[in-house]
DNA sequence: CAGCCTCGAGTTCT
DNA sequence: CTCGAGGCTG
């Protein structure tokens, strides 16, 4: 008899090892009961590691010593998902839960299904990293972040140092299976991980979401493999038909469990809406005593054959909801006070809080708005305030703790003087801001005045931030939009943080920007009241930076209050309606433009500007009536382009548009004759909806209004994603 | 004059 | 995103 025979062969004993240890790992990430402890799993994975590096020939993928991490890669993929991630409505309060049950059940019965039979099946909402997972005869094949929902990250070496995830499903599984969940670590393992990070000296993550998702961006899977992450199964992505799937989403978990992923276990099925905010008030009650963090429960039609008669709105589906939870609130102090200069001269009021952890990060400034805001809030420094972060991101004091107030708290006052140049500051009557009267004289502005100038929509001069506006202001190099053209690379190159490189890049900018578009120069200019929108009709009516300037404004002014006036009374039949110039500008904004265009100081700087060779052209298409309009130029109201198929609709984008800039969506609305606008109202045409849209979508569905998504709209203007129409 | 509808301006953190 | 304020309508 040879010596080995009782001994399993290397490829056996290997394989017993690989099924051991995911066993282990089973109990642990998914079952969360550990069956050995930690020291035993060690000393397999050690054997097996020795065993596989002797016999290299029975080396697999998914083994378990794989999950330590393999090549580094060198940067991440692309990866088209099958079918879209989606994103979920959003609901913060019962009657907005109220009105997705109602939508729901409408949608039902209009698809003949029988409302009555409706389920709902409600989980948690996790707070980590939603991802998707591809399985290809059970064997874990590629895995992938959520990204824009059409395409995402290829992940896949990293989550496979994620013990959570198996590499291998159990049982019967489809050749092809996309699972859809969530990556997050738990809070406890988070403790740890950031205990060590500070042992070593690394900077410690925020909040556990950040950490598993910093985990999951590591190139070196080395690395995400020290990291705590853990998973949960939810959804259902691309499936082949050759294994039945549950046709219930409570069903499809516990095959999902079956399958040896992860679920969450809080989870219930019920008949009604009121069963919801049962659900939803039971969690929040338990938030805090669970391992993880939840932002919220989600709710779902638990028919999975329902979905697709339900339908979608926009990019969301009409059968899934997000129930959120509040906004976490947080008590911290109030340190002090500060007075910020805005470009028009306003003193904003900002708080400095003794930074305090709320909603996932640590705030330290807020804005105060105004005097007026602040008395509301009845705030003194020194007080103790309630600090929120409000509609998602944006930090707000909320009010004060009175009673815990000390007895030397401040009272604040707004100062009669800038902060920074030390003029007056003024409170107009009837105006909520004070503002400092110094003008450009004031440094504040004059910065302000040169980051508007060189902003993105304005001039385009990339490059030109805060930190190096700064430093031209300070060293007293630049005083006027007009002496940004005088500088060089060389001057450029002597400022702090600037290479040569840079320099040369900046004054590249600065040179391109000298052919701009007349309405993008008019908004440069900060004129007040002059956004964008009055630029462009500015530029659409006189077609020229001095036909702008040196129209006659005080007549205008009184031809169109003439001209309303006349419009507005009941004329004698056969009278014909004056035409009303400048339509959307009115008294207050050509006032200002007046005032702007007889300040000597402007002019000087425009010449410069002019000087130093900015020259901008005319707006290209200024129809073909060009001749008709010679001298002051009223009357003339620029049209849109009435063979546009958008023509005469009034549109609303909101959320992230896949591929498309929200820039470039609404240049497009114009392009086709439609006009874009910032806010839903009745008047709205449709809404075009991106990912993680606002409550915009709320109120389009309230007033119903339609929502598309992207692809919809370039349908709508005969522009499939392609160029030209 | 009141009640919309828009636009302009300011703002936080990673 | 939100608030303040200008423009327009009834």
């Amino acid at each position: 008899m040879p010596p080995d025979v009782d001994e399993a062969s290397p490829q056996a004993r290997i394989e017993r090892l690989r099924a051991e240890l995911e066993r282990h790992n089973h109990a642990y990430y998914v079952l969360d009961a550990p069956t050995v402890p930690d020291a035993e799993y060690d000393r397999l994975f050690l054997a097996l590691q020795q065993l596989e590096a002797a016999h290299p020939e029975h080396a697999s993928p998914d083994s378990p010593t794989r999950r330590v991490g393999g090549a580094v890669a060198s940067g991440f993929g692309q990866v088209r998902h099958a079918l879209p991630m989606l994103s979920l409505q959003n609901a913060f309060t019962d009657d907005d839960v109220r009105g997705f049950d109602r939508r729901v059940r409408e949608a039902a019965a209009a698809a003949e299904l029988d409302a009555a039979a409706l389920r709902y099946c409600a989980e948690l909402k996790f707070d980590g990293l939603a991802i998707s997972l591809r399985y290809e005869d059970g064997r874990f094949v590629q895995g992938a972040t959520r990204g824009d929902g059409a395409v995402g990250e290829d992940v896949t070496a990293n989550l496979r140092t994620v013990r959570a995830i198996p590499l291998r499903l159990d049982g019967p599984a489809p050749r092809r299976l996309e699972v859809r969940g969530e990556v997050l670590m738990f809070r406890r393992d988070f403790e740890r991980m950031n205990d060590a990070q500070r042992v070593r000296g690394d900077k410690p993550f925020v909040n556990p979401r950040n950490a598993a998702a910093g985990s999951l961006r590591q190139l070196d899977p080395a690395l995400t493999a020290q990291r705590p992450l853990r998973f949960f199964a939810y959804g259902l992505g691309e499936v082949s038909d050759d294994v039945a799937v549950p046709g219930s989403h409570a069903a499809l978990l516990d095959w999902f469990g079956a399958l040896g992923l992860p679920v969450g276990q809080h989870r219930c099925t019920v008949p009604d809406v009121e069963g919801l905010l049962a659900f939803y008030r039971d969690i929040g009650a338990r938030r805090a005593t669970l391992p993880y963090d939840i932002d919220g429960v989600v709710y779902k039609v638990d028919q999975r054959d329902w979905h697709e008669a339900i339908g979608f709105v926009a990019r969301a589906p009409r059968f899934a909801l997000a129930h959120k939870f509040p906004a976490e609130e947080a008590l911290t102090e109030l340190l002090d006070i500060d007075v910020q200069v805005g470009r028009t001269g306003v003193l904003t009021p900002v708080a400095r809080l003794r930074p305090v952890f709320v909603g996932g990060v640590t705030v330290t400034n807020a804005t105060l708005h105004n005097e007026d805001e602040l008395a509301r809030k009845d705030l003194m420094i020194g007080d103790t305030v309630i600090v929120r972060r409000a509609g998602d991101v944006i930090p707000e004091v909320v009010r004060s703790v009175p009673e815990a107030r000390p007895a030397d708290a401040r009272r604040f006052l707004m100062p009669a003087h800038c902060p920074v140049c030390g003029s007056a500051a003024m409170r107009e009557e009837g105006e909520v801001a004070w503002r400092c009267v110094g003008g450009l004289y004031c440094k504040a502005q004059r910065k302000q005045a040169l980051l508007h100038f060189a902003q993105r929509r304005a001039m385009d001069i990339d490059g030109l931030g805060e930190k190096i506006v700064e430093q031209l202001v300070e060293r007293d190099l630049v005083q006027t939009p007009a002496d940004l053209y005088r500088l060089d690379a060389a001057v450029l190159s002597g400022l702090d943080r600037m290479g040569d490189r840079s320099a040369a890049n900046l004054a590249a900018a600065i040179a391109a920007s000298r052919e701009v578009a007349l309405e993008r120069f008019v908004f440069a200019l900060g004129i007040r009241h002059v956004g964008e929108e009055v630029a462009r009709i500015l530029a659409a009516e006189f077609g020229g930076l001095d036909e702008t300037l040196d129209a006659d404004w005080a007549g205008l002014i009184e031809a169109k209050a003439a001209a309303q006036k006349h419009n507005a009374r009941a004329r004698p039949k056969g009278e014909p309606l004056l035409p009303v110039p400048l339509e959307g500008v009115g008294p207050e904004i050509m006032r200002a433009i007046q005032a702007f265009a007889a300040e000597p100081h402007n002019r000087e700087v425009i010449a410069g500007l002019r000087a130093a060779g900015v020259e901008p052209t005319r707006p290209a298409r200024r129809s073909n009536v060009g001749a008709a309009s010679e001298g002051g130029g009223t009357g003339h109201v620029s049209a849109p382009s009435p063979d546009g198929v958008l023509s005469g609709r009034i549109i609303v984008v909101t959320g992230t548009l896949p591929g498309m800039a929200r820039d470039e969506a609404e240049a497009l609305i114009r392009k086709h004759g439609g006009s874009a606008t910032g806010s839903v109202s009745k008047r709205t045409s449709f809404v075009l909806a991106g990912e993680n849209p606002g409550s915009k979508i709320a109120k389009a569905t309230e007033l119903g209004i339609p929502v598309m998504d992207l692809e919809q709209f370039l349908r709508m203007i005969g522009r499939d994603g392609q160029e030209n129409s």
